[in-house]
DNA sequence: TTGAAAGCGATACCAT
DNA sequence: ATGGTATCGCTTTCAA
């Protein structure tokens, strides 16, 4: 018995249409939703088709259609805790649309012109973006007409649909509580500075402390990562000779670094002698271990919102540009000692 | 001044062509690499095609071209916080061979049909799936001959392609120096049922502990996350009526809740009460609160070779299914208590 | 309802 | 080295 399966040539719609002894057009006819069809037909094509195993190519499909169904998806940092949640959500929700998702992820931020250029390729009907673009690369996608939505990303310079968490008014909760709460040593771990949130959060949080008549508040920078997070605290207490009763930080994960540095390396206790906090709410900011004080990000409604922008600028691109800011959600945690 | 740039329709080679002055045969040249084209026609058409911002459609490349340059990636849970590295990793591997991840992520393992719908569709030039796949899933594959690499699965079933972690040698490490620390009473947090590796890992463990005559140990599931690893531990703790000191944990995310549980829901000290050993080695696995005790997957190296073995299959699909195994590391840790 | 034929935007083979 | 032409697998008029 001879088991040479080498069906190397993937089946045509040809190859169906031959076999329920019916045009190509009708085999095509009965992939498209909305088409007129004879029952009896349908029933001979189906039976072919899923006899051979047809599945209509969607590249053939997408070229004369000028519709990929494929969306773009680009992220800088998938190492950063925050994003798997985020793409898993953005893939689902996608697939509900019947839009796969092209993914790209930025080793560094200079890729981003490489990688639009496969974006271009592939005729995608839309994208949305996690990473820094500069005006021109978001002209770039106007002028060829590929919707796009940024993600937590927002350029003044060149207006376009954009969905964000409210750094401000998360950072205006988290250093008000502090304040109210009696704290006077303030200390800053920022992110990179290419990064769009971190520095609107620590913006946003210096704004606040100088309104309450606090400056000159030492700022530290690190990666967003638990390490930086560890290693900026530690510079923190250098700085301030350890004169240091609260420590914001950008993001969650540098909180969770900074923590842990003050609890083992410093031997000081978060909450009593030292306050900190987050931003994002990912998961292990709920663990036990840390149970961080943040400002939780509405991934769910968040992706949603982008979703749903992206696909009413692929019906219609003619909309204006439209900007959505959710706010966060306070978690009290218990790394910041608050007043009730 | 008129500023309605509305160029819908994007550039094609004819555009490029007519700008320049050649025939559409040349642009097309001038995009492949090993053509021969004259110093001086590929100077006017590059000239052309960047005043247009001409990029070939890769789609109808595809089509004629029959390779769509088009890798589709498929993982069951992103929210494991082991497959974002993963992801990451094999995205900037595969790029390197000018290949684009086309991602899909399955809320539920009865998608798998779905989602191989969609990657029949899209003709993709081959496959990396970290998702459950039955022996029928598998030789599709091989039918429609689309190259398939497995990331820690295997299906003794349908031989093909696959990079695995070892789990049995991992666990062997684990297990022995818990044994040879003289623990006693063992438990189990498993993964769910569907779970190639978590399964793997628990069969492992428990034959270990049957060898030395160790048996009747308590076993109960999890769902790989923070939740149940707390939830498990505490099933366990009720089940030996809180004989326990040693509890094995099918990946890090559970031990880390199992880890939190002792210490925080049962005030027993880890790893002087109770030991806890996980299996992954993720990024919070060494976080000093919790300094977790486990094996830590060559991540780097797996993905590397799962993108080899991909392209090489692509390149030349005769050759016989091969199965890589690496070895995993010992991250010592302090969760557990070892005699060293 | 159905089939024939004209593209979609590239590649590849063929003469020139 | 260059241009003409068939072709990839589908959707979409257009007649019948």
């Amino acid at each position: 018995m001879e088991n040479k399966s080498q069906p190397k040539r993937p089946i045509t719609s040809y190859d169906v249409a031959r076999h329920a002894g019916v045009s190509q057009s009708a085999v095509s006819r009965c992939f498209k939703p909305g088409a007129s069809i004879s029952k009896a037909t349908r029933a001979k094509v189906m039976k072919a088709a899923t006899l051979l195993g047809y599945q209509p190519n969607a590249i053939a499909q997408g070229l004369i259609t000028r519709r990929s169904n494929l969306v773009a998806v680009v992220i800088s940092s998938l190492t950063n805790l925050y994003y798997p949640e985020v793409l898993a959500e953005l893939t689902q929700r996608l697939a509900v649309h019947g839009v796969k998702v092209l993914l790209f992820s930025l080793s560094h931020e200079s890729d981003v012109d490489l990688v639009l250029q496969q974006v271009w390729g592939y005729r995608v009907d839309g994208a949305i973006v996690a990473a820094r673009l500069s005006p021109e690369q978001i002209r770039d996608f106007q002028k060829r007409g590929v919707p796009l939505v940024l993600y937590n990303r927002v350029e003044e310079r060149a207006p376009c649909d954009s969905v964000c968490c409210d750094s401000a008014g998360g950072e205006r909760q988290l250093v008000g509580s502090l304040l109210e709460a009696g704290h006077h040593h303030f200390g800053i771990i920022a992110g990179p500075v290419d990064s769009y949130v971190g520095e609107e959060r620590v913006r946003s949080a210096l704004e606040c402390l100088a309104t309450a008549g606090k400056r000159d508040i030492p700022v530290v920078r690190g990666e967003f990562d638990y390490q930086t997070g560890r290693a900026g605290f530690k510079s923190l207490v250098e700085q301030t000779g350890g004169k240091l009763d609260a420590v914001i930080c950008a993001n969650d994960l540098m909180a969770i670094g900074a923590v842990d540095a003050a609890r083992h390396d410093f031997e000081r206790d978060v909450p009593s002698e030292v306050s900190v906090v987050g931003f994002d709410g990912v998961g292990p900011a709920t663990w036990l271990s840390y149970n961080l004080t943040t400002i939780r990000q509405p991934v769910r409604r968040m992706t949603e919102a982008a979703v749903t922008m992206l696909m009413a600028r692929i019906a219609d691109s003619s909309n204006p540009p439209e900007r959505r800011l959710f706010s966060g959600q306070l978690l009290p945690g218990s790394s910041a000692r608050f007043t009730t």
